[in-house]
DNA sequence: GGTCCCGATCAATACCTATTAGTCATTCAA
DNA sequence: TTGAATGACTAATAGGTATTGATCGGGACC
């Protein structure tokens, strides 16, 4: 309840200067400190409850043991907030805290978010998408270390690194998922079109198709926006224009979508249907019926990446800029072997 | 490119003191500065693009600008991201900015983070949960603003405030918009059995079912635990039971599950029976097939409040201590007028 | 002409910590 | 016996800012 000891507070109660009370607890072993003092201010230390003014260390250093995030789309799907866990897995191993705030939309908010946390003596900016996209980054006058994770700078320089999954590896892994299975009447439903991940993943499929001795326009395609209307009304366009065994969708709301249009075609799924997805959303893939076949994207391991990243210190040339992390495949019910043809 | 300027790098450039400087840029009035002094300041503070160091500055001050959130579920759903959103608005409105911090499920790693944060010197502190449960609150040793913000304090002293969502007019709402169609064959897909929010909204439910003169033993009730494939297997056992009319569900996720489960009995939603969920989840419940008619959950509006609390001066004791949010009924198309009984 | 006040500005200090440059015994080498 | 070295500690300063208490010149007043 009384205001928070400070280090003068403990010197104080263990009759020595503040120096003396510096060195021992910061473990200084190039200083000599008797003993005995040693152990008198480790107790008034812990008598007190003395904790370190980190905002003063830090002033007092000129360094930082602070994060600043960027964020975008925190509160539209969980995939930020995977990804902001991941920085903080990294950031607290180190010392770190992460100061969070979430991009505006419009230039002059987004400026001054930025500038809000360079005021504070970020160590570091992150700027954390869950969706793969490029950010206009802040010119900010000041030499600070940045990260892209899920992102990239549309304008210039790249700043350390760019962190980002690696959508055409999981695109193909996708639709192996399918063809391993002997699936070849494949309808692709795919996401935005030209956006960045539907373009990377859709070169996946165009590879696995490829190893499997597929012609690129053996496979059906259409686009929608990753949203589940758009999947449910693809799956439907698609079920009209052939008998496909296997819809592999642009993520995993789509393939909730196609589900939903297969149902009510009396298609059953997987039995008639194999449905993949993407993303291995929480709280959906897993806990579909039937639960998705689909491709995790890594956000946790790339917030991890980034986190480490800022917390190391700079300057080690020997890591390459641009960071792909794998995209791992998820084997769940949604997938089955093709049946007999009919 | 080079350090960032300092009020006496202004000073110097503006060929005055360090104090004037501090003068002019905080804009106080009561010092009187010649307005050509205060021109030469304001043009050398522009030129070099100086910007106040925040953390020397609340330092120096003695408060801070700085609000600590302690999370939980960010990497979950969206919810907790919509009320760290919440949180910010207001934080931002008032010049302050956000530290966020998972909490871990263990007590110490709990406190550890709560630590990094006081000690940073955090303005406040808002434990921000989704999911409406208690918290063991830490042990800090020292005076610092609390607020909760979807949950409470599991010992004793309740903080500032304690916000949560007003789940029992919710409920009712939920109830409401099935009871206001015509249904009376009702089932009820709870959420976890005796958790606050599944307690409540029953509650809701009953008083709902009064003001329409139905009792609670008309109701056909079951729990499950909120997931996709709870809802699923609850509609199963339902519709085995009796031919209800509309199942009103724990959450969207419960929801979904239901529709999946009613498709496959081929009942037709919402055209043979409705479905009303609960959270209005995004990018599910606007979505779904039908969209689904459902009670909003406020968290960006609890942040929002919370936020505001530790923003503004403390001691406004006019304003209550427990604040419950109201939960607004969303209507869309997964609920219709019942069907003439065949 | 001296006093008082006021407008305008600045030097000095404090916030809390880390670090540099001491101080003061005591011991050791020469 | 002197000097140097060492051990144990502290005073002072810095980091960027806000604030208190000067300083200083000039105009108003008696």
């Amino acid at each position: 309840m009384p205001a928070r000891p400070t280090m003068v507070d403990v010197a104080r109660h263990a009759g020595v200067s503040q120096t003396t009370v510096s060195f021992v607890l910061n473990g200084r072993t190039d200083v000599p400190v008797a003993p005995e003092t040693r152990r008198r201010v480790l107790e008034a230390a812990a008598l007190l409850g003395y904790r370190p003014n980190r905002a003063a260390q830090d002033l007092k250093r000129g360094s930082s043991s602070v994060l600043g995030i960027v964020s975008n789309g925190i509160a539209s799907h969980p995939f930020a907030g995977r990804m902001i866990l991941g920085i903080q897995k990294a950031a607290r191993a180190a010392g770190y805290v992460c100061m969070v705030v979430d991009m505006p939309d419009d230039e002059e908010g987004r400026d001054e978010a930025v500038r809000s946390l360079l005021d504070r003596g970020v160590a570091g900016l992150i700027y954390a998408s869950p969706a793969t996209v490029p950010v206009r980054q802040t010119e900010t006058g000041v030499r600070v270390r940045t990260v892209f994770s899920g992102c990239w700078p549309e304008n210039g320089e790249p700043g350390e690194a760019v962190i980002l999954p690696n959508d055409v590896e999981g695109g193909r892994l996708a639709a192996r998922a399918a063809l391993d299975r002997g699936h070849r009447r494949i309808a692709f439903l795919g996401g935005t079109y030209q956006e960045q991940a539907t373009v990377d993943r859709e070169r996946g499929l165009d590879l696995a198709c490829a190893e499997v001795g597929m012609a690129p326009e053996d496979v059906w395609r259409a686009y929608g926006d990753y949203s589940i209307d758009s999947g449910y009304r693809l799956a439907r366009t698609a079920m009209a224009e052939d008998e496909f065994t296997a819809l592999i969708c642009g993520n995993d709301r789509m393939a909730l979508g196609a589900v939903l249009a297969l149902h009510e075609l009396h298609y059953d799924v997987p039995g008639r249907v194999s449905v993949v997805g993407y993303d291995d959303q929480e709280e959906l893939a897993e806990e579909m019926r039937p639960a998705f076949t689909t491709v995790a994207l890594p956000h946790y391991e790339m917030g991890l990446l980034a986190g480490e990243r800022l917390t190391s210190p700079p300057g080690s040339p020997t890591v390459p800029e641009r960071i792909l992390v794998p995209c791992p495949l998820v084997v769940r019910a949604s997938v089955v072997p093709v049946s007999a043809p009919s």
